[in-house]
DNA sequence: TATGAGATAGACAGGTCTGTATCATTTAGG
DNA sequence: CCTAAATGATACAGACCTGTCTATCTCATA
């Protein structure tokens, strides 16, 4: 195993660690100390791959983005129908919702604490958020004309990012069985009334 | 005026100050030493009143609350029908979201800051967002079977929230647009569906 | 006018933050 | 074995944080 190797493992190793913590505990809240402490690693080692926290905290988001996208694919690959895919994507976030350590979405949080457009971590979340958003759209423009998969699919996104926090406040369950209810009305509506 | 009328005014002058820092550069990411300045009192005035920082966030919080409920209270006071009453809380919120200084909703902020059951600031988040989730149902079940009413508050509640977010993202417009189409598809397939 | 409560400005303590510097140690490859 | 890169441990600088303390000022009321 090179040096090389070795070191991205390393790199990769610090960024997990802090999304554990940031999610966990906030950005501000989680300092430089207690990642390196966590991570096992000298305070140079880190700064050496992250040249400030700010970078550390647009790496973790990005490599976040990638890993659920990825996430994603396998989950949908084997699902035959846009319909069974969104019923995918509602059952892979139910399970999140109820996974332990389950503290809500890190990118939300990311935008609370970031809020100033034009600043790197809130363009992080927005490029992750956006591309879930085109993501199912692009499910629903399989069966539904192009501007009806578009209003649906920011329904759904607002679906998903509302019952996410719900789900924070202690309220999953309930978040999505409604989600999944109004989902079917829609779907059975755009059948129907269209 | 009394002294205790200069101090409950002064009191409420740091909470109005604080809102606006909080809400625009984060919870941690504001000092003490930033709102006191910006109110321009003294640091024991500000502790005279607040005995800590977590104090003052939860008095703001509880503030903001009860002004979001009473704002509630004056616009839906003269609509007539549960429909109307749905569409002007639309519309509130789309001029929220246009106002300018909007920076997203100030609960979701505090949410992602401290984001452990039992934080007081959590539990002060906790209770604005089920008092909103519930007048929402109130509203709903002048018209529709009580299990009904609540799945569908439960959806408004989500689109609201995740509207809140995607107008922080900068898609204000379009994300009420889809809201307000998706609640006209829930109530029309409602009506008919039944 | 005398009094006493509240406000002010500012220093201060003790801790934490990010980021830098130093020096010893490990480790992979020639 | 030897070298050179990477890492570990730790001290450090300078800024900022919350919260306390003091000394002075203002002002309504007795």
């Amino acid at each position: 195993m090179s040096l090389r190797a070795d070191a991205a493992e390393k790199r990769q190793h610090i960024i997990e660690t802090a999304y554990r913590l940031f999610k966990r505990d906030g950005l501000h809240a989680t300092g430089i100390d207690k990642i390196i402490a966590e991570a096992g690693v000298a305070k140079m080692t880190m700064y050496r791959h992250f040249p400030s926290k700010e970078v550390l905290i647009v790496n973790v988001l990005d490599w976040r983005a990638e890993h659920f996208r990825r996430q994603l694919d396998m989950l949908l690959e084997p699902v035959a129908t846009p319909d069974e895919q969104i019923v995918a994507i509602f059952d892979w976030h139910e399970r999140w919702f109820e996974s332990p350590g389950f503290h809500g979405c890190l990118f939300q949080h990311s935008l609370a604490e970031y809020g100033t457009p034009g600043h790197a971590v809130f363009e992080a979340v927005s490029r992750q958020k956006h591309a879930l958003k085109q993501r199912l759209q692009d499910i629903l423009e399989q069966t539904l004309p192009e501007e009806r998969a578009a209003v649906f699919a920011n329904t759904l996104f607002m679906l998903i990012e509302g019952a996410t926090m719900l789900a924070h406040l202690g309220q999953g369950k309930m978040a999505v069985a409604s989600m999944r209810k109004t989902a079917s009305a829609l779907l059975f509506s755009a059948d129907r009334l269209q």
